[in-house]
DNA sequence: CGGACCGATACTCTGCCGGTATGGAAAGCC
DNA sequence: GGCTTTCCATACCGGCAGAGTATCGGTCCG
């Protein structure tokens, strides 16, 4: 199968509607349509019911719609991987605020070490998206809100929780709280959507202003409270989760570059040995 | 980019040479050696240093063919996998007298339930790759024979070792063996290779009849003395590693059918519940 | 130095891919 | 019920990418 057709399906899987999906590719409905047929002619499988008014998924094109998507990322990433392998960058994918304080240690340290290090910041919980899709090599992650599914990791520091609100909350003036005290506020979970804004949080920095706007308060690592501007009040929770701040990049990975990355980075958190 | 100058460029990179590369292809050398220029120009990288002599892979080429392969196998898998969606039948792989006695009760069940089961045997080792490779819908595996490296699994049986030799053995009619009762024999550990035929062992048959002809004795799970001919003696190994026999899936896999599947058969081996 | 090997280049051709125009079925509307 | 809208399929056509043949040019070897 030519990566092509398959592009072409997972758009108009996605579309349901062959026009969109023509244009969203950027050609004309007419060849996309024949390319479909051609597919599933190939495949000897229908993989969708078209009427004239509306069209669906087979159960064939809805497997076809979930593993192609996957195939077509790894080709994607393997490409990229194959680009970036030229120079020796690495790039670490963490989320804005998400370095809980230890991005420059890692840097510092890096920079010493002679290892090459591109910090790549992006939305929360994209970190994997990138990772997958060959665009980093290793990316900071905070378990249990972010989920490295396959993904090899290492542990770099374990976090309490905190409880972000505005400092004119009425528990702002607290030393500490437990869940309890949260009973009726507006919770914001870290990884949730948030249905205030209509989109997902995409951005610590976004969180703290919906925060200082009294649309909820927000539970996070403890980490994050060095970014606390003036106007909000971090206040530790006794009874949260812990946050565990870990290194993750792909299992399969073996590259030379990336296991020194990961042994210097660690080693920022170790207990010092002089 | 597009998979069929993916599929060219992994052929020149493992052939190491055009002529043969492009033969393996089914097409003439020109047009490959084109291609790959093409595939370099456009990823912005050198993939391999040509000299009139020899074919060469730079860094980026090494990166392309690991990262490439996976990624062909996946457009493979989600072709067949669509493919397959068609019918609810199970593809279910084994090898050869790895079923530990298990199939005939597993596909009894599966039948009484009404899930369609169509066991496939293959070579030892190779259950892995059908399962990446969307061939098979789930696997039967020996740990930790088998490596089932980002598979989800179940546990259906743990066995002892046992060890396989000619009945004309001088151990053939001890009641137990210990490791060091092995000091001076050949000893064939189930998945090595197998230098006196010369090629990776593929089955169990071979690994029988090898034995019989007494170029080594062999050490495998226990459940595998159902199997044994006459002219072979098992005798079981006090300490020897325990071999558990697995049902094995892709984690991604979130099928129905396979659900109800692991179910049906892990309840082959767990305690009668009337 | 001549031949073998092997990849690159030059040139030609064909088939596929994509574009435009149009058909045709189903649903909505007055 | 006919008109319009919507949306996928078919008919037809043109251009270019990809494949083939012939040949060149560099390197190793005897």
């Amino acid at each position: 199968m030519e990566s092509r057709e398959l592009a072409y399906f997972v758009a108009v899987a996605e579309e349901l509607n062959f026009g969109r999906a023509a244009e969203r590719l950027g050609m004309a409905q007419p060849p996309l349509s024949r390319a479909i047929q051609q597919l599933e002619r190939r495949l000897g499988v229908r993989l969708l019911t078209r009427t004239s008014r509306r069209v669906e998924l087979t159960p064939a094109g809805e497997v076809l719609l979930a593993e192609g998507r996957t195939a077509l990322t790894a080709l994607a990433a393997a490409e990229e991987r194959a680009r970036r392998a030229a120079d020796p960058k690495l790039v670490l994918a963490l989320k804005p605020g998400g370095d809980a304080g230890l991005l420059e240690k890692i840097l510092a340290r890096c920079a010493a070490e002679e290892i090459a290090v591109e910090p790549r910041f992006c939305a929360i919980g994209e970190q994997e998206g990138l990772l997958r899709g060959g665009e980093a090599d290793v990316a900071l992650l905070h378990l249990p809100y972010d989920e490295p599914a396959d993904l090899a990791t290492e542990v770099l520091l374990v976090d309490r929780e905190i409880v972000l609100m505005p400092s004119t909350h009425r528990l702002a003036d607290r030393t500490e709280l437990s869940r309890a005290d949260l009973d009726g506020e507006e919770v914001f979970e870290w990884t949730d959507e948030c249905p205030a804004v209509g989109g997902p949080i995409r951005d610590t920095g976004q969180v703290g202003t919906l925060v200082a706007l009294g649309q909820f308060v927000a539970v996070m690592p403890e980490s994050f409270a060095e970014y606390v501007p003036p106007n909000l009040a971090a206040v530790p929770l006794t009874d949260g989760n812990t946050s565990t701040v870990v290194l993750a990049w792909p299992a399969e990975s073996r590259s030379r570059e990336l296991a020194r990355f990961v042994r210097v980075a660690a080693g920022v958190t170790a207990p010092a040995a002089t």
